[in-house]
DNA sequence: TATAAGGTATTACGCTGCGTTAAAGTCAAT
DNA sequence: ATTGACTTTAACGCAGCGTAATACCTTATA
């Protein structure tokens, strides 16, 4: 059962070109060569061979792949496990970026159809029994002065308005293992900050604190955020008690 | 908000070199440059480095994502929906190899441990009402003998016979997609048929045909062998169908 | 048995996507 | 004004093959 490059080639799906190149650098030469110098390759080749291809898409140069497969200590075992540990490490790295792609496109559609209203939820604060501990905390300043002005403001602000603190969330995003304190994020957050009194109302700093708070507590706005990128809430939250201790 | 290349660079978890090439082939040119020369990255950029970076993570060419990316039709929406696309396929494929090496595996270890009955749990054909059947259409000969042989072989012989057809359906498995008439898959079953007649007892061509369709009737027989490659059991029957048909 | 078709070997140059110096200018902080 | 961290352009290098070009091998068919 042996098989000369191109049965091999055709088989696996590679180039004859590729047989001959592992032949060349010495990582897969045939077992057996004809006396006309054609290359026949056994079974225990096609084997190596898959092994070589599996650690080649996982990313490894040809190099290291010829360490490994010549390593006295290799083992197929053992290099089937490591191959199935990073695959796994692959395929959750794709979810990730699904999600996120997922997330963005959703997003994206979103902004076309979300009504105005729509547009608001989890940032609005103004319905249910929440909106209670908020009063009892903070007074009811802050939030009824926001939706006051949501209501009261044009299609046209609301659009502009929503695209600007949706760029604020995505710029953050891009800083999501950042830490609260540094100077990126908290220039972010200042932002946020400067953004939320041209068009809400003047936060103090302790408002803005406990705005802070809030987010952390309201899943219709840690649902929102938390879009943009995984633990973005907390993070933002931080950043922002940062931001009043480092203003005071 | 402009970056400079190696804050863009340490952001994003690329290097400068590739910007800076990036920059060279007109893939991504920074949005402005100071007057000294140096490169500020807008958040536009940014976006268009994510897009690129999907792209390549993909496969694609440098080349081909600068024609996708400076398209006129080019349109996020659609590129996100392309690249959701792609993730999900590579995701199935990387699927695939996860199971493949996960089986392996598992029949590696398993080639171990089993004992001797287990190993040819999913081939013995002995126990249970399937038997039945079996004898009805097919004579309980076949069946019987096979058994028999199985309980009377040495534990070494049931070791090296194992390995024998684990490799027959494994090299079969490299042939599950082409079709049941193929030199290849047919060169294999001849190995089958004769591996069968050698160890356990002459097979007429209709006991073999009918043994191609036992296989695919029997749950434990298509578990063990799918295991080698989803479709194989149908392949292998059909394989044997035309075997038998070829040798009258 | 000769001839054509299709595989194969070797050699060698080309190409992509950067890594890696190297030499020199910029910027901010001390 | 000097350091240190960053920046620029330019140039060479390198992996992993693709792509000829040229010559040889094998097999089927006439």
């Amino acid at each position: 059962m042996t098989m000369r490059v191109k049965e091999v080639a055709d088989l696996i799906g590679i180039s004859t070109r590729t047989l001959h190149h592992y032949d060349q650098i010495g990582l897969l030469s045939p077992q057996k060569t004809t006396s006309a110098g054609y290359r026949l390759y056994s079974e225990e080749n096609l084997k190596t061979l898959q092994q070589i291809l599996f650690f080649k898409e996982l990313g490894f140069p040809l190099k290291e792949i010829k360490e490994i497969i010549f390593s006295p200590s290799f083992n197929q075992q053992e290099a089937l496990l490591l191959q199935l540990k990073m695959l796994v490490e692959k395929r959750n790295n794709i979810d990730k970026m699904i999600k996120t792609v997922d997330k963005t496109i959703k997003h994206m559609s979103g902004e076309i159809k979300m009504t105005n209203e729509e547009k608001f939820e989890g940032i609005n604060f103004s319905h249910k029994a929440y909106e209670q501990e908020a009063r009892k905390r903070w007074g009811n300043q802050s939030v009824e002065h926001l939706n006051e002005k949501i209501k009261i403001m044009s299609k046209a602000e609301q659009n502009s308005l929503s695209k600007r603190w949706v760029t604020i969330f995505k710029k953050l995003a891009l800083f999501c293992d950042y830490s609260a304190e540094s100077q990126d994020v908290q220039a972010i957050i200042k932002e946020w900050y400067d953004f939320l009194n041209e068009n809400f109302k003047n936060y103090s700093l302790d408002e803005f604190y406990g705005l802070g708070l809030l987010y952390m507590e309201d899943e219709r706005f840690t649902k929102n955020i938390e879009q943009y990128g995984a633990g973005l809430t907390r993070l933002m939250s931080e950043a922002m008690k940062v931001f009043v201790d480092n203003q005071k």
